[in-house]
DNA sequence: ACCAATATGTAGAAATTACTACACATCAAA
DNA sequence: TTTGATGTGTAGTAATTTCTACATATTGGT
């Protein structure tokens, strides 16, 4: 009832990307080659679940997300918290800092990005 | 070639935790009831594939991942940045940083972190 | 009003993933 | 060596996900 399939997901990323779009358009944009017939079906699928909604403009239907991917993320980086961090995030983002190849200006970044969060959160 | 079905992540899961076990004990470890035919078929799946292997002691069957946990959770990683954040690790902590509930003290312990490999990468 | 281009709807097939039932194999103990 | 508990192998079924083919509908220009 919260992750989508990959199909699904190949769909949301361009509605949450570009906005309002037709089939065709959306099958110009896919990241492979796909039949307009079978990209329809996955936005039928979509629909159905309530994942995007859609409104005729001229001869064709618009689709647009319904779910927003902010919730999608978030679902998504709880699932892989619980997958690979006992559930934690803070664990999560542990183990990125640790692992992941960063530049020093990215470093520096989230650094910044941290003490920024620090500051704002206890009262100066 | 890459990812894991759900079915899948969570017999490794167990694997990567708790090292070489035989088919009923991994059906006892598994998150929700599983009957031990189906978790057998999980595991025909993951050899085939490659992603365990086995090995005859006494009766039975032992299990070890053969895929390396890290490797899987750099993937999934991976493709988490290519959904969220056009590819970018570090956009993606940065986004989780700035989205994820976090305690003070975890935000401390992020921020250390941050600045151990800053002081690790350049030349003290 | 008609035609051609563009869209839509639906039934069915293929591929993948997940599960079940049951017959057969192996080891240890009496 | 028979017996029973434990474990394995395999064939068949079900559910989900993905794709295809084709008939039908809608719109704008003539």
């Amino acid at each position: 009832m919260a992750s989508f399939t990959t199909g699904e997901l190949e769909v949301m990323q361009i509605l949450w990307e570009e906005g309002e779009l037709k089939p065709a358009q959306i099958q110009e944009k896919y990241p492979r080659p796909i039949k307009n017939a079978a990209l329809r079906f996955q936005l039928k699928i979509l629909l159905e679940k309530g994942h995007v909604s859609r409104r005729k403009n001229g001869k064709a239907y618009y689709y647009t997300a319904a779910t927003p991917r902010k919730g999608a993320f978030k679902r998504m980086v709880q699932r892989m918290a619980d997958i690979y961090c006992q559930g934690s995030c803070a664990g999560l983002i542990a183990e990125l800092i640790k692992t992941q190849k960063l530049s020093d200006e990215e470093i520096q970044t989230l650094r910044e990005l941290a003490e920024t969060r620090q500051a704002g959160g206890t009262k100066s």
